[in-house]
DNA sequence: GTCCTGATGTGCT
DNA sequence: GCACATCAGGACA
């Protein structure tokens, strides 16, 4: 198996981790059951400068994570009814995390079909709720660390594709800063109107 | 294809 | 109360 990213590639700024983080390959192993999805779109959220991120307050019960040790799972629930998993970066006690916002399906695509209730290879990972969902990835998971063998990422050497950047999807401030990355061409990335720009 | 809306729980003001 | 780092399904074209 090609080898887990390091902590020393999470204790980074997180505007270096977030397009680094793309092309690289995401683990779920949940009992026996395997899963598994290239990253082509993750957004960066930082710290209280940034009005978007959940950092921005402080730090609360709810946010506390994205200020502990880089390589950290932060999940949270929206919507009442979708969760999000992010990746800490940054040295521990400035808060940093990257959104993963979609995944090119590679391995147990069936039990994503299953868990998603759909057929279609495409809608089983092209957003930040529907990964969670495909790949079983809940509060229980929240806190877990991307060094463990339950939730990681690995390199398997993928290179070759080009990077493009735009706003972020769903928030209404700070959309000037362009901290959403994806994989320019890949049709697993999220369909909106700042793709083709 | 586009736009609009309802579902739904938690954490803030 | 209300906003929210969302999604599915409908109306319309």
């Amino acid at each position: 198996m090609p080898a887990k990213l390091p902590r020393s590639f999470y204790s980074r700024p997180t505007l270096e981790v977030a397009p680094d983080l793309l092309g690289k390959i995401l683990i779920r192993i949940k009992g026996k059951t395997v899963t598994s999805g290239r990253i082509v779109e993750v957004e960066a959220y930082r710290n209280a400068d940034d009005p978007a991120s959940h950092a921005h307050p402080g730090k609360t019960p709810r946010n506390i994570l994205m200020f502990g040790e880089a390589g950290h799972a932060y999940v949270y629930f929206i919507y009442g009814m979708y969760f999000c998993v992010n990746v800490v970066t940054e040295k521990t006690g400035t808060a940093g995390a990257c959104l993963i916002r979609a995944l090119e399906p590679l391995d147990g695509i069936g039990v994503m079909k299953k868990r998603r209730h759909i057929e279609k290879t495409i809608d089983l990972a092209n957003g930040p709720g529907k990964l969670c969902q495909s790949m079983s990835v809940d509060l229980a998971l929240n806190g877990e660390d991307y060094l463990g063998n339950k939730l990681f990422i690995v390199d398997d050497g993928y290179v070759g594709f080009r990077i493009k950047r735009s706003p972020r999807i769903g928030i209404r401030y700070a959309v000037d800063k362009r901290w959403r990355f994806f994989i320019q061409g890949n049709s697993y990335v999220t369909r909106n109107k700042f793709n083709d720009l």
